[in-house]
DNA sequence: ATAATAAACTAACGATTGTTAGTTTAATTT
DNA sequence: AAATTAAACTAACAATCGTTAGTTTATTAT
C-alpha cells in the first residue's frame, strides 16, 4: 500500500499519542479525535492499529541499521566511530523524536514477523557497537573497564535522549553533539 | 488496608508482568492466570489494577526521595555525593528490577493524587542532583560543560539499568559499583 | 456534464476489559 | 464442636475495544 499524505498525518499523530500514553493505552477513537475524523475513517488510510506501530518503528530501526553498517565499514578510529554513532542518536532524535520514544517503549507490541525483524536489527546494532569498543580497548583508545559497563552506559543515554529533547532547545545541534561527545567519552569530572 | 502476603505476592507478580508488557497491555486475567487463580479472587485482597500500580511505584519513588534527603544533607564533597546517588540506584535496581521498571514505564498511569505527588517527587529528585551538580561545578570538582546534558547522561544511564540487570548478575555488587562510577565520572577515553 | 476517486460518515459487530455479587471451600480460632 | 475468617470460586454486568459494512459528500479527471 503506498503511504499517502494522509496516512503519514495518522502516523505523526499516533506516534505522539504512543510517546505519552504508550501504543496499548491509546485507542483508535483518540487517535481520530485528534485529528479531528471519526475511528472508522482512519481505515480508508490504514490497514489496522498494528500497521501503524510497525510503519513508526521499522522505518527508524532500519534507519539505525543502516548507518551502523556504514560506520562499522568505514576506516576511522574507534573514538571516531563511537562519536559517529552519537552523532547517529541525536539527528534522529531531533528530527522524530516521537517515534524514538515508541521505538523504544513500544517494540514488544509487535507481532510475529515484525517482531523477530527488529529484535535481530537491535541485538545486531549492539553487536556492532560491542565490536566497536573492543576494538577500542585492544589498541589502548578506550579504558580497559567492564565492556557491558561502557556499551550500556553509553547507549542508555543515547537511547533516552528523546526524553530530554525539550530541554536541548535552547542548544544548537552542534553545542550539542560537542557537549554529549565530551560527557560521553570523557566523563563529568 | 494491611498489605498481607497475598498481597505482595500479587504486587511482585503484577510489577513483573507490568514490566514485559506495561501496565495497560497486563489484563487482570493475566495476573490472576500468573498466580493460578481467577481474575475474581484478586478482589479478595487489592482494591482495584490502579492499585497494584500506586503501591509498586509509590514505595519505590519514596526510597528514593527518602534517601535522596539523606544525601543532600550530609556534609561529603560533592563527587562523593553523586556517589552514593549510583549507589542508590544500583542497590534498588539489583532488589526490585520489576518495580523500578514499572515506575519508569507506567508512571503517566496513575491517577490524581498519586500522580501529582510522584510528579513533584520527581521533580524535588531531580533538582536536588542539579544542585549537587551545580554546586560541583562551582568548586571545580565537576567539567563546567551544560549542567542539563551532564544531569540527563548521569541520571538516564542509572535509571534504566534495570533494562541491563541480567548481564550484570555475572558482576558481583561491588565490581558494578565501581564500574558504574569509573564510567559515569571520568568516561570511557 | 459525467464518471471516478478520496475521504469522510453512521451503525453496529463480537471480543475483551475491569469489576461486582453471591457462593463455596478450607483453615483457624473460640 | 461451633464459629469465624481467608481465599478461592461461578456468573455476569456495563463499558470499551478494534474493526467491518454500507453510505454520503466533496474533489478531481475525463
Amino acid at each position: 500500500m503506498k503511504i499517502t499524505h494522509r496516512k503519514t498525518e495518522i502516523i505523526n499523530v499516533a506516534a505522539k499519542l504512543f510517546k505519552e500514553k504508550g501504543y496499548s493505552a491509546v485507542t483508535m477513537r483518540d487517535i481520530a479525535q485528534a485529528m479531528d475524523i471519526k475511528a472508522a475513517s482512519l481505515y480508508n488510510h490504514i490497514k489496522s492499529k498494528q500497521e501503524i506501530l510497525v510503519l513508526i518503528i521499522i522505518n527508524i530501526a532500519e534507519e539505525f541499521t543502516t548507518v551502523m553498517n556504514e560506520i562499522v565499514a568505514s576506516e576511522i578510529s574507534s573514538i571516531q566511530k563511537i562519536e559517529r554513532v552519537i552523532d547517529l542518536h541525536i539527528n534522529i532524535t531531533l528530527r522524530n523524536p516521537d517515534a524514538l520514544a515508541c521505538l523504544n517503549n513500544d517494540w514488544m507490541h509487535l507481532e510475529d514477523n515484525d517482531l523477530n525483524y527488529f529484535i535481530k536489527m537491535r541485538n545486531d546494532y549492539e553487536q556492532n557497537f560491542r565490536n566497536i569498543v573492543k576494538n577500542g580497548i585492544l589498541n589502548n583508545e578506550i579504558v580497559n573497564l567492564n565492556i557491558e559497563i561502557i556499551i550500556f552506559s553509553t547507549l542508555s543515554t543515547l537511547r533516552t535522549l528523546y526524553l530530554w529533547y525539550d530541554k536541548t532547545k535552547s542548544l544548537n545541534e552542534k553545542i550539542l553533539k560537542n557537549n554529549m561527545k565530551k560527557v560521553l567519552l570523557s566523563g563529568i569530572v
